[in-house]
DNA sequence: CTCGCGCCTTGATCAACGTCAACCGGCGCG
DNA sequence: CGCGCCGGTTGACGTTGATCAAGGCGCGAG
């Protein structure tokens, strides 16, 4: 498939690709394509080499870690955002699996122009220091959000993100089924359910996909968010998540729609 | 406290500085210094400021997190490896707690000379985008053996890499204390105490830090190792760990003299 | 030698969380 | 209209691992 060249702007505008000059970023795009996803594709499997870096361009993508027929949410992304970037860069297998979770837009970078112009160009090698930093930083939060927090704490602050992402009103909306939520939020369903219940006491009343928080300083009090954990920034990669059977945790990074 | 030559030189083969060039080196450690440091000594606390790449080249760093009152340990850290470049390398406040364990020599070169030749350097920005794509894959392999392995599989994974290092002989030594270890794993000492109880059925005897395995397929069966997973490369930084009070867990990078 | 202090171990109890099973309510479909 | 499916919820139960308390053992200091 040909790229749009509204696309390519996008792209151009990601944190990673804004220092290059005009001709890097033509190179690195030169053997570049879109491909469009269903809902539910594998992209890639842990091990597979990995001989492109994957910008979601639309659509969201889960990143999972499997052993022993268990498997774990690592991160779920949405777009414009990047992914395996440490893989390709290292021209390593992958330490995870992707899927797409619903139908997606992928630009796939082939690897080798990428690790090509990251030897060549100071501009492109420090954007991707840069990236991968930040990807380090998000991980080091999520392993802390999900081993020092209880379940309850755990969604507590994630409520609490969610409200300053939209707005800091008295209500909200989940992003997400919430079965899918546990699974960012590395529990079951039903412990999300308990969860959310025993959130009653704090004034968090929940009704469907929609939640009021009527008490949001009684909520804090319980959350005790932490600016080096709850970090919310644009484009933050974040993991953890669950032994078992999908489980999952990420500081979201949008909004989609629900459908 | 000045320099000593053939520390500088131990630092100029870290993999970070290998592909660098002399000028480069120099100037990047021009502003450096060597400093001692007693055991249990704070090197960083979560939120300050980074102003330098700390170096180990002597000793040993534990890494941890804390919130409300639980820490957790997230890695242990050997000679000679680098820590906190990626806050460092964003000049963002550090993440994690920087702690000695035994008294050790850390060589500390400023972050703001870093900063520049990573904006100038092309060797020098890939090879720390190649670092860092080493330490966030650590990350990861970490996160799937902490949230995807109980506690008896991963001390017996633990043992493993431990057996393979140590020459894959029937036995083994364990390189620090277990209560030590059991923080490195991710569980309390109780909890790593029943743990060994329970691989007596696999073949593993213990006798103070000494520990025989005479059924190693047995063990392994249980184990499961996974490349993906227990790849144990030098200079691997991993992590992971438990809510409460010191826990941790590391793909070990070396194996210190035991007191 | 003996006391005391760490480290380790052991047992009992508890809290968190996953699992299993059943049930409810909405919604699309025959 | 009624059926069945699916997502969500609720309850009972089991497992994992943390916590608390107690005791054994080795070792250095008095």
């Amino acid at each position: 498939m040909s790229i749009r060249s509204a696309d390519l702007e996008r792209v151009r505008r990601l944190p990673l690709f804004v220092p290059i000059a005009d001709e890097v970023f033509a190179r690195l795009t030169a053997g570049a394509f879109l491909q469009r996803f269903p809902a539910g594709a594998d992209l890639l499997a842990e091990g597979d080499p990995v001989d492109f870096l994957y910008v979601l361009l639309d659509g969201s993508v889960e990143l999972s870690g499997t052993w022993n027929d268990k498997e774990t949410t690592l991160a779920v992304l949405g777009p414009v955002s990047t992914f395996i970037l440490a893989a390709v860069i290292l021209d390593a297998p992958a330490t995870m699996n992707a899927r797409t979770v619903g139908r997606s837009d992928i630009l796939m970078i082939p690897g080798a122009a990428l690790r090509r112009e990251l030897e060549e160009d100071v501009r492109f090698a420090s954007a991707v220091a840069l990236e991968l930093s930040g990807c380090y930083q998000g991980v080091v939060r999520a392993i802390k959000n999900q081993k020092l927090r209880g379940g309850v704490e755990r969604l507590a602050n994630y409520l609490l993100a969610q409200r300053s992402r939209q707005g800091s009103g008295a209500t909200l909306t989940l992003p997400y089924e919430k079965r899918f939520i546990a699974s960012l939020l590395g529990m079951t369903p039903e412990n999300l359910s308990r969860a959310f219940a025993s959130l009653a006491d704090y004034g968090v009343e929940v009704d469907g996909p929609h939640v009021t928080i009527s008490r949001p300083v009684a909520l804090e009090r319980l959350a005790k968010p932490d600016p080096l954990i709850d970090k919310h920034l644009p484009s933050d990669i974040t993991l953890i998540s669950k032994p078992d059977r999908e489980r999952s945790q990420t500081l979201e990074t949008y909004r989609p729609p629900r459908p």
